[in-house]
DNA sequence: AATAAAAAATCGAGCGTTCGCTCTATATTG
DNA sequence: CAATATAGAGCGAACGCTCGATTTTTTATT
């Protein structure tokens, strides 16, 4: 599997994922057309992730919201209750998306060993870079409860790296020098290295799949090299 | 070298840190009594930490801070000019802080292999947690300079990480299979990992060498077991 | 197919509040 | 008693948000 096919099978357009959004909080919007409100909903959360890029979500104003996505006041208010709605909306669908994603995923192929699990993820936060660059900068507007709720996409995920790695261990396929739980963790940030320094390595001219390559390579067999490995052996 | 003998040389006391500090700004404060800035200044920035780990520096505002530092606002403003100073002294100090402490401790001792430059950097981000948190998510406010200001102290890092990944390689203990400047850039998101998610390895009762131990494995050798290693030097 | 009535969607000036910040009066220090 | 440090009410500006007026879209009727 290769970014390419992954986005044949997974990648929605922008209408498809909107629609969702649309659909998943339907009873919170004003505005019944659905056609409409889809349109407008991607403007907006698309302008609210290009202001808090720029100046976090925090400093961004609805003012600035409201112009930047061609809407009055007004107009906004008929898609958010308040600001930190608008927040929240984001963190929630994200949860839910990456959730439903990576269900399908490992139901449809066999997705049981770690490369799968971990292209899935790098691949989904391709995607939606802004999205995961967004939950994960901006998580401060949420309460107790909210942040519980948005959280489970990460704990599905670090469970399944877990779920993997230990099955490894069992095969001997991998050292269990370390838990599983510790690679897991070890693991997760460079999967969000890739969505949070992005630019990095674009400017460096890696793509994606090279960059799972490396990752891969990196947790597989990290820095060993093969004089190296029969010392390490022998202690 | 452990964390608690880097403490004995490195660790500043708080009036320590806070004295270098007013020093490292004396032209920019009003109050001249270096007694009282110092002992104020430590209240001032404890309490920026604590506020914006909780809302975001963003959504502090100057009431809460001179609340909870027991200044009034006329008092807060004789040690910052406006907001965004306080933010960009905090940024520019602890990038100042790191590469002097880099400096020292690679010129003392002869480190000059991984586990030093390492150690080095997750100790020092534990004794400068709240520092090296803020910094890395409250960089929004920066402008394009300053940006490029508080990053040499990561870019000295990361250099050191290439300089040292290379002559392992060279000597022919280290793999080739990556390149030495991409696997600098997946060490550091696990350095990053430790003053991020400080809380998450506290409950799990993993102690800082531990977590030090923990990732030296993982980027020498990865996952790889004796057995799994045969089968990679035959293709 | 044209048109009128009803419903839905949008507008934007204006409200009360809070913000960053200032400045003079007061308290503290050497 | 100077010089220094702190206090906190007050300023204009910008904030989140509302709501009656207006425009656009849909529905009903000819």
């Amino acid at each position: 599997m290769d970014y390419q096919s992954f986005c044949q099978q997974y990648q929605p357009s922008k209408k498809e994922l909107f629609t969702q959004f649309y659909h998943f909080f339907k009873d919170k919007f004003s505005v019944k057309n659905e056609r409409i409100a889809v349109e407008k909903l991607a403007t907006i959360i698309e302008a609210t992730f290009k202001l808090s890029a720029n100046q976090s979500f925090a400093n961004m104003s609805l003012r600035q919201l409201s112009k930047e996505s061609g809407l009055s006041m007004g107009g906004l208010y008929a898609y958010i209750q308040n600001k930190q709605q608008l927040s929240l909306f984001i963190h929630e669908f994200l949860s839910y998306f990456v959730i439903k994603t990576i269900n399908q995923v490992t139901n449809n192929k066999g997705c049981n060993n770690l490369e799968c699990i971990i292209k899935t993820h790098i691949y989904l936060s391709e995607l939606l870079q802004p999205w995961f660059f967004f939950a994960f900068m901006e998580s401060k507007n949420l309460s107790r409860d909210e942040i519980k709720a948005a959280i489970q996409s990460d704990l599905l995920m670090e469970s399944k790296l877990i779920e993997v790695i230990k099955c490894g261990q069992q095969e001997e396929i991998y050292s269990t020098i370390l838990k599983a739980e510790t690679v897991a963790s070890l693991t997760k940030p460079l999967l969000s290295e890739w969505y949070l320094k992005r630019w990095k390595y674009k400017k460096r001219g890696m793509s994606i799949d090279q960059y799972c390559l490396a990752v891969m390579i990196f947790i597989e067999r990290g820095l060993s090299s093969p004089h190296s490995l029969t010392e390490l052996e022998q202690s």
